[in-house]
DNA sequence: TACATATTATCAGCATACGTACAATATATT
DNA sequence: AATATATTGTACGTATGCTGATAATATGTA
């Protein structure tokens, strides 16, 4: 009897582990999902020669020129840490400017020139045809509902990760 | 009349960009989603201090012992120029070792330690409760649906990155 | 005003990811 | 055997992504 109370109690991390087919778990097929779009991504846009999380800054600095770094990270959900580097590749190559704020001294604005704003226009199209490319596999009512059920997960855990306020 | 033909002969990039919401692209979505699996997956699993990457290839390895780093790199589908330092770092830890083939010298064959094998075994449930967690917010059916759509896209795009061979 | 607290940006460290190039080694072909 | 080609692993450069620490600056409150 003892021994049975002794089995039972223990119960410890199993001795050898369970043969798991990872491309069967969610968590790979996102990730296979993320290097899919960007490899689309960047062979769509190739001759731009801007990453998708370029891209986004674009976009979202055009959408509200002036605005602060930390604000950009948090409406793309970049990391704060991660945002510096991203507007430094974007200055170097003349797309954005990076101004000190008149009124708040740890402010860096940052707004498109007008090469930034050429190449954002340029570059919508092809953007736009990386897009369709991504859910192209899919039948018009699949991408809609493959789009519904994405924006529910993510609803989920708004809070998750590369939200720093 | 030949100022017409010239306007629509012509058609360059737009002038001035449209604003378009970043949020509503899917690439937006699925980078997202890759943020989330990726904080869920650490946040179950923290005590084993083990990455999804990491993770991927210790089941791998435990599934085929002996394989080469090539082989590995593309069942998971790591960039071929990534696996080696994400082996350094299991091998660092003890978890894996990496002995030169006795039939040929330009390989490395891959095997789990009996601590690999230990931590491996500790952190499955730990994963699959974390992979419960990414589809968590959806119904059985939508989970279901969700899986199938982004299987209906892998399959479509097998060739696409981190497939070096 | 003086101090505690919050905010913005940056930096160091670690871990993917991918392109490109290259050395060592096998294998196929002539 | 000698050469051409293919394969395995590594290294370097660039670009995220996240944690934790820190400096500079604001702001709120005693």
């Amino acid at each position: 009897m003892k021994n049975v109370a002794v089995l039972v109690k223990k119960l410890p991390t199993p001795k050898s582990p369970k043969k798991v087919a990872i491309t069967e778990l969610p968590g790979h097929s996102i990730r296979r999902l993320q290097q899919i779009a960007v490899s689309l991504f960047m062979e769509h846009t190739k001759k731009h020669g801007v990453t998708p999380v370029q891209y986004a800054a674009l976009e979202e600095i055009f959408k509200s020129p002036g605005l602060d770094q930390r604000s950009l990270a948090t409406a793309i959900r970049f990391d704060t840490s991660t945002i510096g580097g991203v507007i430094d590749r974007l200055e170097k190559r003349g797309l954005v400017t990076r101004n000190a704020s008149p009124t708040d001294r740890r402010v860096r604005l940052l707004e498109l020139t007008s090469e930034g704003e050429h190449v954002l226009a340029a570059m919508q199209p092809t953007v736009q045809r990386a897009q369709h490319a991504i859910l192209a596999p899919l039948s018009e009512t699949e991408q809609v509902l493959f789009i519904a059920l994405t924006k529910k997960i993510l609803a989920a855990n708004e809070s998750l990760a590369a939200v720093t306020d």
